[in-house]
DNA sequence: CCCATTAAATGACTGATAGTCAGTAAATCA
DNA sequence: TGATTTACTGACTATCAGTCATTTAATGGG
């Protein structure tokens, strides 16, 4: 029966198209302030039918979020080819990471409300565990890195490779949520360079799980600035 | 003039008790489940009367949550006693930090909000601005301590201390906010120690910003677990 | 003590918005 | 061609932040 198929695919395509208008909306709004009334109208359908293709305004803003995992994940991949040394795509999944940030802004920003714990009671399991997936995906790339430099002695033996993976993540994450903020009191009053600050400490964590031999290698990865 | 200082008084109790519905209502709801009327339900006032005395719900959950900052604000202060080494002090801050998260986690959650850009805007300019004098004596002592270290040599010389006072916070909060998320995805599925990965991060930073005179005296306080 | 004035508090009302559902339109099928 | 299924609609409900005309209470002068 080629129209099941047909209409599959029509639905398929009706759910990215809502997708893409709910994406101009939260771009522009952010969550609270976005309506899915104003969805509805970029989307040219009527609010009754966003509420086939998604069960809540929390679950299609997780739908949006969700290309941005999945653009993330596809520049992790490529910083981080086989190929590489472990030091070098260690180093390169950072940079990769505030590169996303920087050219991804909208998407970041998203995120923000995935750590909140009333806006995953407000999301259907099916979303959550949609998340989840990608989200492992682009963990065990992280994670399989560092177990590899352990394997290979570049970083400490008794390292936890996810304890690790967390502290890296943490920190850039963190510091980058702090240069989103764009609060004059960082940048004007206290003079404080946050990217500077985030690539130090970056290194401080790297250098600190390494062992000999990794930093050896380590420095000769590094740009003349410190 | 007795009568104007009690009427002075008696408004600011109000304030107070006003502060203390909302706190209930707050913590049991978080902010966007809590409704105004509710909150009034429990000081016993009609919602008019609320934003008599509070512009809108996130001022008032503002005076909320500095309630929390002044706690660990006094926290701080007592854990680092000018007396006591650099060393300790910025241990015991540390320390001090993660039990205002485990005594008083309702207000550490408030504190969410207070990273989102959105809430920001919903604010009103006085409330922030006392809120940003709590924050910049919370700062002030960190920084301090910090300071007091690079004079003494037992960080870096080129240590920027604001820079580290910033990377030593957004390493344990982020941490801690997972921690409080209490998703079984990391304790259960991904077996990780979070409380052990948040001290591990915080010793490998302080570690990397030590001199080597920092780094012996530093040995000599360390427990016996790395 | 009484009444005018000021201050404090009220709660019905407005406007906005998430989510629903009875009804309509269109496509498919027999 | 008419019956049935599927996709869509938008008026409606419930909820809630914030307002404001009105009421209530306190104060102070005469």
């Amino acid at each position: 029966m080629g129209i099941l198929e047909r209409k599959e695919r029509e639905k398929e395509q009706r759910r990215e198209e809502i997708i893409t208008a709910a994406q101009k909306i939260f771009f522009e709004k952010g969550l609270p302030a976005a309506t899915m009334d104003e969805i509805a109208e970029v989307a040219e359908l009527s609010k009754g039918t966003l509420y086939l293709y998604y069960k809540s305004k929390e679950d299609l803003y997780l739908a949006v979020a969700m290309r941005g995992s999945e653009i993330m994940y596809r520049m992790f991949e490529q910083a981080a080819p086989k190929h590489k040394s472990v030091l070098e795509r260690i180093m390169a999944i950072g940079d990769a990471y505030f590169q996303f940030f920087q050219q991804y802004r909208d998407y970041f920003r998203m995120y923000e409300y995935f750590e909140n714990q009333q806006f995953h009671k407000q999301v259907s399991q099916e979303m959550l565990m949609c998340c989840a997936n990608n989200d492992q995906k682009i963990w065990n790339l992280v994670v399989g890195i560092i177990q590899d430099g352990i394997t290979q002695g570049i970083f400490d033996a008794d390292l936890d490779p996810r304890q690790a993976a967390i502290i890296l993540w943490a920190n850039g994450n963190a510091l980058m949520r702090l240069m989103d903020r764009d609060d004059p009191y960082w940048t004007e009053h206290m003079k404080i360079d946050l990217e500077k600050t985030m690539r130090k400490a970056y290194q401080l964590i790297l250098e600190g799980m390494m062992t000999r031999k990794g930093k050896l290698q380590y420095k000769t990865l590094l740009p003349k600035e410190a």
